[in-house]
DNA sequence: CGGTGAATTGATAGTTATCAAGTCCGGTGG
DNA sequence: CCACCGGACTTGATAACTATCAATTCACCG
């Protein structure tokens, strides 16, 4: 069957630009991949011959030095669209953080769809002039905000971006990646991560003593800090 | 007359998509102006009403925090776009940082242009698909260079992108932005880049006493700083 | 030629990295 | 079911890099 007919987060993605006649024809030019923790899905620098559709899980997207330090730019989850380029290779690295499921476009394919739905083409433009206010913001982070600073940005993010109302808890803020993918996230080192963490536990404004999950107690205070308040 | 069709640097930008009949449409929907240094094109969070295209000069785009720390994005000089957003206020400032020309679109004439030529909208992607690849480039280097690092990437990157041979000199990098502005850019304080350029003069890696301009003289050991070999 | 803002240089302080133990937690096998 | 194992995380002590504060020096422009 027409298996983007029936795709769940059709409407979060690039693909709700498609009507149902022609999502037969993205299904023949798509395949889903069902892929465990730590995959590669891109590899830095190798030739840009697919496009991928984050349909359920978290991947993050990274680029190196060749001594190994690592900047995460960001983390792609359901509906985020990833391997765009103007070149002929990756300008970036791609790995999961948890299992995750993607749609893989392969490039002539896209070639196509561009080229037949200027609404695919559309959604896409806007997609990734998000993406560069994300970029910008996380810019902004990287070069003047304090550890302390850079942390609560990051909790905030998630809480507002991913409201985990699957459990009662309230505030509740899903940390899949390790101290490892957060710190090449933030530009500290896991130490720094861990470090701000426990002093926001201490402070009162987070808590919860699970590594891949904690709770926010105050979001106001937690908003302060995030904008360079270091009161609150 | 047609000012877009005598546009010296139409191939240079967004506004080669369109052909020579059309751009009586782009030279009625666009409005050309002349700058001085340090003029605001658009101020931080203000309404998205207008679109930019960068004739001439350098543009300064950047973020700030409510205390005035400051991190500039990017710089745009002749051919680069500005202003995209799909909020409806812009998420980033931009200012002149010497004599710029702008063509100016106003959004609903812009919202045309990209409905009536797919063309327009095929190189918009372009655009800032290859704007958000620099964008983590540049997340790498504030997340993860050392200052010495930071800085010979920042005068290589210059000297690729603007080769500027209008003078005799080899290698020549002009610097039109102030000490302040690089370090905004570099994530760094005046005094670190200005000690780091005069360290990098102590290692005959460059050479110049002249404030807006240096030449490189050993692009090779250069291209080794920014990329992490801290000896070269 | 003097004035003024920009840039450089110096001394010191602070934030975060590095190095080094521990502790926690999830998974595995007895 | 429980003990053990190993990786992930936390915590502590110290070092290093860059920021801050302060004083010149430089260069541009009237």
């Amino acid at each position: 069957m027409h298996r983007c007919l029936v795709c769940e987060i059709r409407d979060q993605s690039v693909c709700r630009a498609i009507d149902d006649e022609d999502l037969v024809v993205l299904a023949k030019s798509s395949k889903q991949l069902s892929l465990p923790p730590n995959t590669t899905l891109i590899e830095e620098g190798s030739s840009a011959t697919a496009f991928f559709n984050v349909t359920a899980g978290t991947v993050k997207l990274f680029k190196s030095l060749p001594d190994g330090r690592r900047q995460i730019t960001g983390f792609a989850d359901v509906g985020h669209f990833l391997g765009l380029t103007n070149a002929g290779t990756y300008s970036f690295g791609a790995e999961t953080v948890d299992t995750v499921q993607v749609c893989r476009f392969m490039r002539p394919q896209l070639e196509t769809l561009l080229a037949d739905y200027p609404q695919f083409e559309r959604r896409l433009l806007a997609e990734v002039t998000d993406e560069l206010a994300e970029a910008q913001e996380q810019m902004l982070l990287l070069g003047r905000k304090t550890a302390r600073e850079r942390v609560a940005s990051f909790l905030l993010a998630r809480m507002i971006h991913r409201p985990c109302q699957t459990t009662g808890e309230e505030n509740r803020v899903s940390l899949p990646m390790t101290r490892v993918d957060i710190a090449d996230y933030l530009g500290l080192t896991i130490e720094t991560v861990s470090r701000t963490i426990s002093a926001l536990r201490r402070d009162h404004i987070i808590t919860g003593t699970d590594h891949h999950g904690i709770r926010v107690l105050s979001p106001s205070r937690l908003r302060g800090l995030a904008s360079g308040q270091e009161n609150a």
